[in-house]
DNA sequence: GCTTGCGTTGGAGTGTACTCTAAGTGTTAA
DNA sequence: TTAACACTTAGAGTACACTCCAACGCAAGC
């Protein structure tokens, strides 16, 4: 797959991928004539990533767990605790963002009753 | 309230303070002495504020909505179209979270099953 | 009166994650 | 063969949300 193809698989920009690639987030992608020839490994990683990045995981994290993933088998223990705290961080945001929708429909239903009040009064003063 | 209590209080700057304050989100604090005394309301507000900014919402659109406050009664229903959409907003991020949520469960069971694997390897080598 | 502590200001600086630009290459289609 | 198109690079620029800095103000306690 080109970078093209990439770039409009999963609706990000080139720059984007060329950035992850630097970043070393995305493992060195092979060429043909100079140009980026993704593979299947390759769109699944970038899958996982892109995941990952919507979720709020800093390029940083991200670029620590794939560096362990390239030192191989050694540093499954490590990988796996990277993960379990990430995950502890993304459930804490799920509570902080249901918490925020709550709220939120709090206030709009708030404002549904308001303007019903004030519907009846116009019909009322009619 | 002094703005040294209410950085306490939020486990925020006081610069943060100020700078909410300069982008409008925070409707101009009284002054004593030339110091910001945040009255009942002001806490309400920034309450608000600090749990829509943690789960996400930009503040630019805090600032359009607490402008649309401002404004009075007539922007009631603009107000609540405008909380129906970011509350849309949250639900989808919500939903991306819980997606990432999942996939990093997935992954840290195969580690955790890898791992089990391996030890079996060499209690047997043993 | 001097130090300490808490506050003030405008404006500069920072970190993160892109995003854009300029100048160039290589393939394809008319 | 020339134009169009997709790609390449290094490096500069941008957006957002803070965060820091320097220089100063004011009140309390020693």
């Amino acid at each position: 797959m080109t970078i093209g193809e990439v770039s409009k698989k999963f609706n990000i920009s080139k720059d984007t991928l060329r950035y992850y690639e630097k970043e070393g987030l995305i493992n060195q992608v092979s060429k043909m004539n100079n140009r980026r020839e993704y593979s299947e490994h390759d769109i699944e990683n970038i899958n996982f990533i892109l995941c990952m990045r919507t979720a709020g995981m800093s390029i940083e994290i991200l670029k620590k767990y794939i560096d362990l993933c390239m030192q191989g088998d050694g540093t499954a223990e490590e990988r796996r605790n990277l993960l379990i705290e990430q995950r502890e961080v993304i459930c804490s945001k799920i509570k902080e963002m249901e918490n925020a929708y709550n709220k939120l429909s709090y206030k709009i239903d708030f404002y549904y009753q308001t303007l019903l009040k004030k519907e009846k009064e116009i019909i009322k003063g009619e």
